[in-house]
DNA sequence: GTCTATAATTCGATAGAC
DNA sequence: GTCTATCGAATTATAGAC
C-alpha cells in the first residue's frame, strides 16, 4: 500500500522549493532541477506555473473555510465557538505549515479572476470569525471594542504560526502552543 | 519653500506602484510608465531595481531600531516600556504605512548579502522586544509564558496595521487604534 | 534629463523524437 | 514519461544622441 500518489509527492517536493526560494523567484527550471529531470517533463505534473500556486491555494483554503463551518454548525456559545476555531487554526497549520506558509505569502502571486475569487472567499471567512466575535459581545461574553479590529488582530496571531512549525528545531507541540496561544488572547500579557 | 525633492516624490510614487502590483511584478517598464518617462530615466534617480528595494527597507528598518532604542533608554517599568513600544509601532505605521506594507511584504526580495543583513537586524529588534518581555516576568508584571512566543504574537498584532491604514476609507485615529490595540494585548477579549 | 535603440539574459511553455 | 531543442516574449540595464 502506497500512501502517496507520485504527483502528491512532486507537489510536496515543490511546495517547498517555492517556499524556500519564493513563487515568483522558483523557475520551472529550478523545478526540473530539484527533481533531477528537464524542463519539459514538469508539465506532465502540471499545467503551468499559475495553475500550479492555485492548486496550493486553494487546497489549504478549503480545508480551513470546512473547519470554520464545521464549528459554525455547532451549539456552542460565542466564547466556546471562537477557543475550538483557534484551536482549528492551530491544528491545520502545524499539520500543513509549508501550505499555510504559502497561504500567507504569496496569495498576492494569483491572477485574476483566481486573484479576486480568493479575496473573496478570505472575506468570507473573516466574516464568520467576525460572527463569532459580535455574537460574543452581545452575550456578554466579549469585552465591546472594534468587531473587524478583534478579527484582525486574533488572525494576526494565528498567521504568524507557521513560521514558528517551519523555523523550530525541535518538534512543536500543537496543545502547548494552543494553550498559551488562547490564554493570550483571551486574557492578554498582564499579569492579574 | 518646497517640502519634498524631486527624488522623494519619485520614490514615493513608485512605492505606491510597488505596493500595489508587488516588487517582483513590478518592472521598470512599469515604473516609468507610471511616471509618465521613458525606461532609461529611470536610472537617472536609482541605480538598479535591487538598490530601490533595499533604500525603502532599511529605510523604514531604521525608524523602528531608533525608536526602540530611544524607549529602551528611559528607566520607565518593562509594562511601561511594552506600552511606548505598541504606541510607537502605531505611531511609524500610521505615518508611513506604504514603508511598512513594503517591509512586511516585501523584505524576502532583497538579496544576499542584504538580505541576511535584514535578517539579522530584525533579530535584534525582537531580541529587545523579548527583553523588555522577559523583564517584566521577572519583575513579576507579565504571565510567565513563553516568551519568544509572547514577543512574536505582539509583533504578529503589530505588523497587520498598515492593511487597516491603506485600506480604511476614513482617515484613522492613531490614538483610537492605540487604545484597542493596547487592550488587546494587556488583557484579551474576554469581557472579565 | 530625456529620448531611441538595443544588448544580454532569463522566463514560461511547446514541438517532436524516442 | 523523458529527453533535446527552441520559440517568443519579457526582463534589467546600458550606449549614445539630443
Amino acid at each position: 500500500m502506497k500512501n502517496s500518489t507520485k504527483k502528491e509527492r512532486f507537489l510536496l517536493v515543490v511546495l517547498k522549493l517555492i517556499h524556500r526560494k519564493g513563487f515568483k523567484a522558483t523557475t520551472m527550471r529550478d523545478i526540473a532541477h530539484e527533481l533531477n529531470f528537464e524542463v519539459a517533463n514538469v508539465y506532465n505534473y502540471i499545467d503551468s506555473k499559475q495553475s500550479l500556486l492555485e492548486g496550493y491555494l486553494f487546497d489549504i483554503q478549503d480545508e480551513f473555510h470546512k473547519a470554520i463551518d464545521t464549528i459554525l454548525a455547532t451549539p456552542h456559545s460565542p466564547n466556546e465557538k471562537l477557543r475550538l476555531l483557534v484551536a482549528s487554526y492551530i491544528g491545520i497549520t502545524t499539520r500543513r505549515p509549508y501550505h499555510q506558509a504559502l497561504l500567507v505569502n504569496e496569495w498576492r502571486n494569483l491572477k485574476e479572476p483566481q486573484l479576486q475569487e480568493f479575496v473573496s472567499r478570505r472575506k468570507d471567512y473573516e466574516n464568520k470569525m467576525r460572527g463569532i466575535i459580535a455574537e460574543g459581545i452581545e452575550e456578554d461574553q466579549f469585552r465591546a471594542n472594534d468587531v473587524e479590529m478583534m478579527a484582525q488582530t486574533i488572525l494576526a496571531t494565528l498567521r504568524w504560526l507557521h513560521n514558528k512549525c517551519l523555523d523550530s528545531e525541535t518538534i512543536i507541540n500543537p496543545l502547548e502552543i494552543e494553550k498559551q496561544l488562547l490564554d493570550f488572547i483571551f486574557t492578554g500579557i498582564s499579569k492579574k
